[in-house]
Parts: C-alpha cells; sequence; structure tokens
DNA sequence: TGGGTATGTCCAC
DNA sequence: TGGACCTACCCAT
C-alpha cells in the first residue's frame, strides 16, 4: 500500500469529498496535539508528492501525512460518493447488515493504506436505502485523526509523520523529494539528473526518494524486473536509454495504480490470470513474495536477499544476477 | 494467546 | 547496521 499510488489516491479522496468543506478535525487517541490549529477550518487542496499527503487549510497551514508502514486512513460517507478512480460508481464505505462496516481492504475505497479491514462502527440502527443512518460512524481503534464535514469521515491509524506545518517547511520537505511522474513535469530529467550521480546499485537507488519520489518495495522488485535489471548493478553505470526506460515505466506504472487502486505489474495477461490478478494479490506479481517459486518466465527458482534490511526478490537468471 | 509480518523512515552507534 | 517507531492482521498453538 503505501506506495505513491496509494497516497495519490487518498489525496484524490480528499480533494473529490473534502476540499471546500468546512472539517472538524479530532484526535480520538489523543495524540495528535495539532488538531486544534486546523480544527474548525475549511480544507482548499489536497494533493500527494511520493507518499507524502498534503492537506492544505484555510489558516495557511498544511495537515502533512506520511503513512510508513503502518498508516492507513479509513473512508465513510452519509452521501453517494462518487469513485473517479474506477470506472463504478459507489460511495466510500460499505454497509452490512445493520450498518456495519466491513470487509474494506487494501485496494477498496474505504480504506486506503496497510491492509486490514475498515474499524469503522455504525452502531445497532437501521440504515436507509443501504446508508447509515447515525453518522458519523464511532471510531474505532488507535485513530490519530479524524476529518469529518457533514457528510464525509476519514480516520487515520498508525502514521509515521503527522504534523500541521506552515508553507516554508512543505517547501522543505518537497525539495528533498525527487521527482513524482504525476507532480513533475520535467521529472525525467531530474531523475536523469540525480540518479546518473549515484554509483550505488539500482535496487537501492530506486529506493531512495530523493532520487525518485514514490517507489516502494513491491514496484522496485518488480520494475526491475520488467526491465531484466540485475538489482546489483551501479546506477551510474546503466545506459542512459535504461534510466530512461525505467522512469517511463514508473510512470505507467504509477498512473495505472491510481486508476485502478491495485499494483498490477504484470502486462499481457489473458482474461483469465486477469481475473485471478484481480482477486488475489498472489497473482499480481512477476517475483514480489514470490521467494521459492518458479519464476514466471524462465521457471528458474525467485531469489529472496536482503538488500538496505529490505526484501529484495528477483530472477537470477532473467535478471542476469550472477553468484 | 502470542509470535511473526508488513508496500517506510529516522536515528544512534 | 540495527533498532525504534507503531498498528493490526494472520496463523500456529
Amino acid at each position: 500500500m503505501p506506495e505513491g499510488h496509494s497516497v495519490h489516491r487518498i489525496a484524490g479522496q480528499f480533494a473529490r469529498h473534502f476540499v471546500g468543506k468546512t472539517c472538524q478535525v479530532s484526535s480520538p487517541q489523543g495524540r495528535f496535539g495539532d488538531a486544534r490549529l486546523i480544527d474548525g477550518h475549511t480544507i482548499t487542496r489536497s494533493y500527494a508528492v511520493g507518499k507524502h499527503l498534503f492537506l492544505e487549510f484555510d489558516t495557511g497551514d498544511t495537515l502533512h501525512v506520511h503513512l510508513g508502514i503502518y498508516g492507513a486512513w479509513d473512508f465513510a460517507g452519509n452521501v453517494n460518493l462518487d469513485d473517479t478512480a474506477s470506472s463504478a460508481g459507489g460511495r466510500m464505505g460499505q454497509t452490512a447488515g445493520k450498518g456495519t462496516v466491513v470487509g474494506a481492504h487494501e485496494d477498496s475505497l474505504a480504506s486506503i493504506g496497510a491492509p486490514r479491514r475498515t474499524r469503522l462502527r455504525m452502531g445497532e440502527s437501521e440504515t436507509h436505502g443501504g446508508y447509515p443512518v447515525d453518522f458519523p460512524p464511532e471510531p474505532v481503534g488507535q485513530v490519530r485523526v479524524r476529518i469529518l464535514t457533514a457528510d464525509a469521515v476519514a480516520d487515520l491509524r498508525g502514521p509515521t509523520v503527522c504534523d500541521v506545518v506552515g508553507p516554508d517547511r512543505v517547501a522543505d520537505i518537497r525539495n528533498e523529494l525527487g521527482p513524482d511522474p504525476l507532480v513533475d513535469r520535467k521529472g525525467e530529467q531530474r531523475f536523469l539528473d540525480r540518479i546518473g550521480r549515484t554509483g550505488t546499485p539500482i535496487g537501492r537507488a530506486l529506493m531512495n526518494q530523493k532520487i525518485v519520489a514514490g517507489i516502494g518495495n513491491v514496484y522496485r522488485a518488480e520494475m526491475l524486473f520488467r526491465a531484466r535489471l540485475s538489482p546489483y548493478l551501479a546506477a551510474n553505470s546503466l545506459p542512459a536509454e535504461t534510466l530512461r526506460a525505467l522512469w517511463a515505466d514508473w510512470a505507467g506504472l504509477l498512473a495505472l495504480g491510481v486508476k485502478t487502486g491495485q499494483m498490477m505489474t504484470m502486462d499481457g495477461l489473458t482474461a483469465s490470470q486477469k481475473r485471478a490478478a484481480l482477486a488475489n494479490r498472489d497473482d499480481r506479481h512477476w517475483v514480489y513474495r514470490r521467494a521459492g517459486q518458479p519464476c514466471r518466465v524462465c521457471g528458474t527458482t525467485i531469489v529472496l536477499d536482503i538488500m538496505e534490511a529490505r526484501k529484495l526478490y528477483f530472477c537470477p537468471t532473467c535478471q542476469g544476477v550472477t553468484a
């Protein structure tokens, strides 16, 4: 989840359902003291850069959130809420039985972040037309921040970063980040400039948010397989055309991920394979989390290594890794 | 019930 | 390089 595509989807949710609305901002858990700085104010803009989410308020302050490894947003609404990120219409919360919101998962509209069921309890009330009557739902679990409008609610759990910051700090954060294909029109050149200067292995460079923003462990492994590149090659040893192709691949995968909500990294699937991939994320990748299984292309056993304390998956044959 | 795991980042050593 | 942070799910017992 919390790779770049997820955060762009979250930013989209806020843009569609919260921007322009007066928000009650609270911290049910009690650990977000800055809530008082923005409580009762209006969100004027929502956007993402890499894995960072920025919500601008009419106070001039910005709520800056990084989900880290555990974080997740849960959304629910009491009105018809469109989902422009997918072709199907829908609302943010899904009700079942007596209004209990259940069944959300990493890809759902209701919950974006670390994989978990949406934990919004609607109580014992009846529903009306499929929508819970008692809005807003009671917060469940460790909700760091709740943002509530008249008809929509967003609950944040487990973020690594959750701060109210001023414009200077926002600029600093953004300046430290590498290009994001969905944000930076001239991103390719910035990417080439930055990655071409580092002699670190390409498997490390792609994870460096100062070089390129938004790539995480899944996209890293999958992009290197798609490019048939060894993770151990020095980034600055790669031809410019190879680096340009990596940038283009990331731009395409990110756009697809934002559109579908899933990290679809396999091309050319048959209809049945596509259905399997959509239904089961274990069938969705070339190498990620497939250690010990045969490569989908050549049958060689997929290898797991630890690079910088993160799990790295690759096919030694397809990616030309020796020894 | 308890241990293992997770798509991330920072900091101390 | 290893641990801390921090939350919840999944599985074995």
